[in-house]
DNA sequence: ATAACATTGTTATTTTATTAACAAGTAACG
DNA sequence: CGTTACTTGTTAATAAAATAACAATGTTAT
C-alpha cells in the first residue's frame, strides 16, 4: 500500500502522536495486537475515532484480532517522522526551556533538541541535559551549522517577536511558540502557538460554570 | 443587559482570554477604542471571528468607533473571572512547575497560585517566587486549608495518575495536566490536557509536509 | 442635504471534526 | 460445517467552528 501523501487533519496528527506513545509502552509490555477499543480507552476517546484515524493513514487491522502493534507504530513513524529526523533549537533556556530539553533528553526519537540559546552570560556555553547553550547572537550561525529546522520559543513575551523574526530570516521551517505574544511569520513557516495562561483561564471558566458561580 | 449564563464555545473562551491580555496592553498605552479588525490583526484571525465572539458575550460596540477597551476588558472579566478569584496549586515543582509559578507571579489576576507540592525533601518548605512548596503528603490538607480549586499537574508522567486521583479525592474542581499520560477523572472535574511532545511532533509533521520530504 | 463609505451585528453557508450506523467477514465454538 | 458473536472499515448523520454575506446605520466629505 502506498502511503497517502494527502495532508492529515490536524487533530488526527495529534492523536497519532499520542497513540504511538502508548503503543510503544504496549509493545514494551509484550503486547502484540490491540483492539480499537483498547486504544480508545487509553486516550479517553471513542473506538470509532481510533478506527477512523487508522483508516485515514491507510492501515488495516485483522478482523477479530485488532491491529498489529509493531506495524502500527512503524506506520505512524513513516507518517510523522522524516528519515533523517529533524533538528530542534530552544530559544530561551529558562525554566520552561530547560523543562522541554529535559523531556526530550534520552527519548529515542526522530526529533532531537540540539541547541539552546540565551542572552544570559551565565548560561552561555553551559550544557543542559546534554544540550549546549549558545548566545542569542549566534542564532543564525548555529541554525545553519547544526541544520536546525524547528525553533521552540521560550523567551519572555517581549522578546518573542524579535526572536521569531530572526528565526525566519535564519531559514527555520517551523516554530512552536510558548509565549503569550501572537507571532507574525511568513506563511511558509509553520507556526503553532501555545499559551499556558489561556489554558489555565479556560479551566477556571469551566470550573466557574460548573460551580454555578 | 444581562450576561447570558449559557456556556460559551471552547474556542471563544480561549480567544477571550487572549483578547483581554492584549486589550490590557492597549489600555495601558492609552488607547480607548478599538476596531474588530485591530483586535483581529493582533491575534491573526478574521474581524468576523472577533465580532462573533463579542456578540456571544452580549457586548455591543459603537458604529464606526469600535469597542470601548475598558468596558470590553471589564465584561470579559465578568465572564472569565469569579468575584473572589480561584486558587491554584501546582503539583510538581520541577522546571515546568517553577516556570508556571513564575509566569503567574506578580500578574494581578483573579487566578493565583498559592501552593506548590513536591516529593523532593530539598524543595519542601522552600519558597519559589513567593509560593510555598509542601510535601505531597500534605496535598489534601493544604487543598482544603487553602481553598484550592484548580490543580496543575507537572510531575513525571508515571506519577500523574496517582496525583490526579488524590486531587479528585481532595475535592479539586479543575485539573490542567501537562504530563503526556491521559488521565481518568470523574466527570464533574473539568480536565484539560496539554502534551508538549505532541505539539512538537505536530510541528514536525507539517514541516515535513511543507518540505515535501 | 446627499452621497459615499466604514463598521457593526447577525444570519446563512461552508468547512472541519465527531459520532452513529451498519455491512462484511472471521474466529471460536458446538 | 453452521451458528454466534465480535470487530473492522466505511458511509452517513450530526455537531462544532469558521467564514461569508449582507442589512443597518452612523460618519465624513462634498
Amino acid at each position: 500500500m502506498v502511503i497517502s501523501s494527502k495532508t492529515l487533519p490536524d487533530k488526527t496528527v495529534e492523536r497519532l502522536s499520542q497513540y504511538r506513545r502508548n503503543l510503544l509502552i504496549c509493545l514494551a509490555k509484550g503486547k502484540q495486537h490491540i483492539f480499537s477499543h483498547e486504544i480508545a480507552q487509553l486516550h479517553h476517546i471513542t473506538p470509532v475515532q481510533v478506527r477512523r484515524d487508522i483508516m485515514l493513514i491507510g492501515y488495516s487491522g485483522t478482523l477479530r484480532k485488532g491491529y498489529d502493534v509493531k506495524e502500527l507504530i512503524d506506520l505512524i513513524g513513516k507518517i510523522l517522522d522524516t528519515d533523517e529526523g529533524l533538528r530542534v533549537g530552544v530559544i530561551g533556556v529558562g525554566n520552561l526551556g530547560r523543562s522541554l530539553i529535559g523531556y526530550f533528553n534520552g527519548k529515542r526519537s526522530k526529533l532531537s533538541i540540539v541547541a539552546g540559546f540565551d542572552a544570559n552570560p551565565d548560561k552561555v556555553d553551559k550544557v543542559y541535559a546534554g544540550v549546549h547553550c549558545y548566545h542569542f547572537d549566534k542564532l543564525s550561525e548555529i541554525i545553519a551549522r547544526e541544520n536546525i529546522s524547528i525553533g521552540i520559543i521560550t523567551v519572555p513575551a517581549e522578546q518573542a517577536a524579535d526572536v521569531a523574526e530572526k528565526l525566519v530570516i535564519a531559514g527555520i521551517k517551523g516554530i512552536l511558540n510558548f509565549t503569550p505574544k501572537p507571532l507574525n511569520v511568513s506563511p511558509h513557516v509553520y507556526l503553532q502557538e501555545y499559551d499556558m495562561v489561556t489554558s489555565l483561564e479556560k479551566v477556571a471558566y469551566f470550573v466557574k460554570k460548573q460551580a454555578g458561580i
